[in-house]
DNA sequence: TTCTAAAATTGAGTCAATTCTGTTTTTATG
DNA sequence: CATAAAAACAGAATTGACTCAATTTTAGAA
């Protein structure tokens, strides 16, 4: 009998994450004042502290959803790799790169990635954490599947490969997201370079 | 003739840095008040932002004396490295490692970093990319050094290379300083695996 | 020594996130 | 349908970082 209320809940939960979502996007994180979000969202202040600890835990909502559809992006890159080794780790980190972009915006970004080590228990530091775990296992899978195909050596450590891949971009694009001037075809180019080195050191 | 004026504000500066460091191991980041901080430097308020723009700016100015001191400690692995490709980066690492906790705690470390990130044109911000660009050059000069001595291949692509190991570890410690209960041996033994990978594809 | 402009200091005031407490709404029960 | 406990809400109060106008201190000239 989960009636009425789980449905207003669910409802003003909503309401809240697309009013927030668009003051951000207006006036950026910082201008976007909690009693605006409110208005907005047709709730009061305390309402929204209801729902979420705090202003970074709505952001983090936000990017959640970003970093799912980016996951889901990236399936079918593992799933069907490109025939070279070099381009399947172009394409899936790729496709991380212009996705995160879509919605959000690179002062977005920085404060969810600030927040994210800032309270790393906090609901959202966990969550942003698993996300990153996620990311990591895809890139995993997309080397074990170039193993399958016979593209990278046998006896690669997979684990430890995929680690250094995703942290080795992860570090780039939040250097990236901290230039406003940067851009995505520079990232890109700066990732292959690094990226070439293991190529050429996995490839049978 | 700079007297009275720039000595008053040297001691002050100093003053200012040492409060808030034993505030901020005393109590937190958060815990350490600028009233508090302000009080114990025997300075007003106002002062203290007249000194730095903002809270941040002063744990930054903490952390920027510690990660001169770990280049310090680097030059000495840069001038007579082990003579093995594993146990170079190892120790250069290491050092990176250890003394980035002897006078902070992992939360300064996680409030440094948020603010780098959140702030990247502030003062911290600016001083703190120029910081990790410096540990990538010191890297980098490593691999020159061991190319120098016949070590590692001719052909490699050096700046790259130490952009990916640097990346790489510094990924991993943010991870580290997210995890109370991490442990520096576990952290190091994770990024020794990671960089075999690309050990044995650079040695000669 | 005395005076004045520039530099620095001060602390009360502002602003916005977060907390707290009393009120209202929903649910479950007789 | 009445009602009491539980859950959720509202918005006033609190808190703490940061600002700013008034005041004090310093440097250097006369």
């Amino acid at each position: 009998m989960s009636g009425l209320r789980a449905r207003q809940k669910a409802d003003r939960h909503r309401r809240i994450i697309e009013a927030a979502a668009e003051l951000f996007r207006e006036a950026g994180y910082e201008g976007a004042k909690i009693e605006a979000i409110a208005a907005q969202a047709e709730v009061s202040v305390g309402t929204i502290y209801n729902y979420y600890q705090n202003k970074g835990d709505i952001l983090g909502a936000i990017v959640s959803l970003e970093v799912n559809e980016v996951l889901n992006a990236g399936r079918g890159v593992v799933a069907n790799p490109p025939a070279n080794v070099g381009d399947a780790l172009d394409t899936l980190l790729g496709i991380y790169i212009e996705h995160s972009l879509h919605y959000l915006s690179k002062e977005m970004w920085r404060q969810a990635m600030a927040i994210s080590t800032q309270l790393p228990d906090g609901p959202f530091g966990q969550a942003y954490t698993a996300l990153d775990r996620s990311l990591t296992e895809q890139i995993r899978a997309l080397i074990a599947r170039l193993q399958a195909i016979g593209l990278v050596k046998q006896d690669i450590d997979g684990q430890a490969l995929g680690e250094l891949i995703f942290n080795n971009m992860n570090m780039m694009f939040i250097e990236f997201v901290k230039r406003d001037e940067a851009k995505i075809p520079e990232l890109r180019a700066a990732i292959r370079r690094q990226n070439r080195i293991l190529v050429a050191a996995i490839g049978v």
